[in-house]
DNA sequence: AATGAATGAGAGTTCATTCAT
DNA sequence: AATGAATGAACTCTCATTCAT
């Protein structure tokens, strides 16, 4: 007859949920999509085998939700990164930077993310997603600085941006999940390659 | 004449061996590595599910032998370029013209070979030992235009190779992988981004 | 009230272990251990397929179990019997009369156990302790008997209690697993030899 | 049209069989029958796969081969002992070392005949009819010495000898197969046992 | 909401035996 | 006789998901 007020009942639910996102974050970045093992979760969130599903769909939907999560955290860094400033250089610099440093940050699950878009079709999508989130932007600059004659007319704004972030961003991969040796030097040699192509 | 019949117990084997191959291929194919199945690969050699591991030990080792195959084939496209010619321009004009052909031509197994390098080490490290061969030609032709004082100083030829072949590769996989759409204006682009970058 | 939850689902694990010890029992001996299939305990114990292995990590494991238990009573039957009494001689026939019978009684098992016993390490490990516990119950007897003096000195306690354990264990083999005619006849002269044998 | 003789074909032949049952029965002794590949003992005998059923019809065929060889080896040792000489006792003794030295010689293949003999009907009858060689010969001993007058009458010769033999047989397995450690005083042990069983 | 036992489909691998040459 | 490739039946164990309590 002690029921528990709604309010409690679902601050119960919400802390079972987040330890599940929690474990589940971990699992994936141990082992993998594949070898991540809900039972293993549940565990290391302290959690009933059968909870897992009173929170989520299934294996896919967890995965689905800390991809978001951390999507999100990505797009808020760039956001946060002062569009113009003190020149198109300097600005490139830094959003590369900023992007490498939150890649970094989040290297274990963008390897799974990485693995599961390799597979699964929502993933894909949303891989596609990100990505197109992350041209646009490039686009737009590159289009900006055209109209300001700071890049020559012969530069395809979108061909470029979509190279270009396509060199950025699988770097972040081959350094931070292959694991390939570098050094700040790399980065600034990583911006000066992007101005030079787009020329400037 | 008992010469032959060793070699007609090959000629056997061999041809059983090479149906296998070809099935395997289709199959990873259509269905990446996962979900392909041994026992489909047999149905479409048309050859018994044990015949199978009379020429391979498991999964992998069919797998891994086809990206041999698959590799060599690139490689040897690679070697064909020849490394001098009509100016560095047109040289990398070709040479990103034909790994993007090459890339093209076996996308479908290149997509399982991204695929299975996302989980199995072993995968990974020939996957890593591929991009290696990648790196070191760039990096080679870099280093000679700027000997001959065609690229600035300031460019690290290491670093620029890694940073533009991961460009050129990644976009391959974009286009015939995730079905980006391109045209052969892109690829002048690309081949313009690139010169560019270091400085030409 | 609440403790009720737990108990009632241990309830039911508890059950369904039980069927499933039940059944591989009876399958155990009716193929022996080589040809008793996972699935056909299942299916006699009315249980799904992979219920088996929610109580048992595989096959080695239940009949570890199963033999366990065994032991475990024929432990009990001979630790109930009385240790003295009426006379040496008596003794020796009440404990050999025991157990035979406890052998009889669990002859089909213990043949899958001999036969496992001669495959499996863990299992031979599990066998000779067995015999250890049988021999070290007769040498004590025996080592009695001769600070009563009537055992002669000459007579190795130890070496006498494992060749004779080793007499009866076997016998007991012999006649309820191979099948050999016996009748009480035998047992009588059994504990005459054993008595003889000892110099008693 | 250098066709060989018939007797170069069957001497061809013959050595090809004979290397077949040398490499099986190390195999065998090796890793059980179980574990014993057809491919292995092959691999040793240097003759190809297929060959091996040119010889025998299957794996039992050569196992039941080597079993015979052996048992007939076995049979050849106890016979050659003198049935008489320096008295009962010595007859026994004699009679006794020479069994546990023959079965410690063709240990490693006894332990597989034990073996097979839990699982295979038709090895089961040869282990029967083994036994029941040996314990003839020690009934008919018991029952010389019983008219002689140096047996009791009370004693019956062949549950007598039933128990004895195993006695005796089965400790050689706990010492030869099961590896417990002993002495030339326990063989001396197990004489006095036996003779003392026997009333004399 | 939470619990945790029950479910069952699914596929890889082994290896004795056969058979075409 | 010898060769060795081809055959295919058989069975275990995993684990995401369901469901009764």
């Amino acid at each position: 007859m002690s029921a528990m007020t709604p309010v409690k009942r679902q601050a119960r639910a919400e802390r079972t949920r987040a330890a599940l996102l929690t474990a589940a974050r971990e699992v994936f970045e141990e082992r993998g999509f594949l070898d991540a093992k809900i039972s293993e979760i549940c565990e290391r969130a302290g959690v009933a085998y059968g909870s897992f599903y009173t929170h989520f769909a299934d294996k896919d939907a967890v995965f689905a939700e800390l991809i978001d999560q951390m999507l999100n955290g990505l797009l808020t860094v760039m956001r946060a990164e002062p569009l113009n400033g003190d020149g198109p250089a300097a600005r490139i610099a830094r959003a590369n930077r900023a992007y490498l440093r939150a890649y970094r940050d989040n290297a274990r699950l963008m390897a799974v993310f990485e693995q599961v878009a390799t597979f699964s079709p929502a993933m894909r999508d949303t891989y596609l997603r990100a990505w197109g989130v992350f041209y646009d932007r490039q686009e737009r600059a590159i289009r900006e600085w055209q109209q300001a004659g700071l890049v020559p007319d012969d530069v395809d704004p979108r061909t470029a941006a979509v190279a270009l972030a396509t060199m950025i961003g699988r770097t972040a991969y081959t350094w931070y999940v292959l694991g390939r040796p570098h050094d700040d030097g790399d980065v600034e040699q990583l911006t000066r390659l992007y101005c030079r192509a787009i020329g400037m």
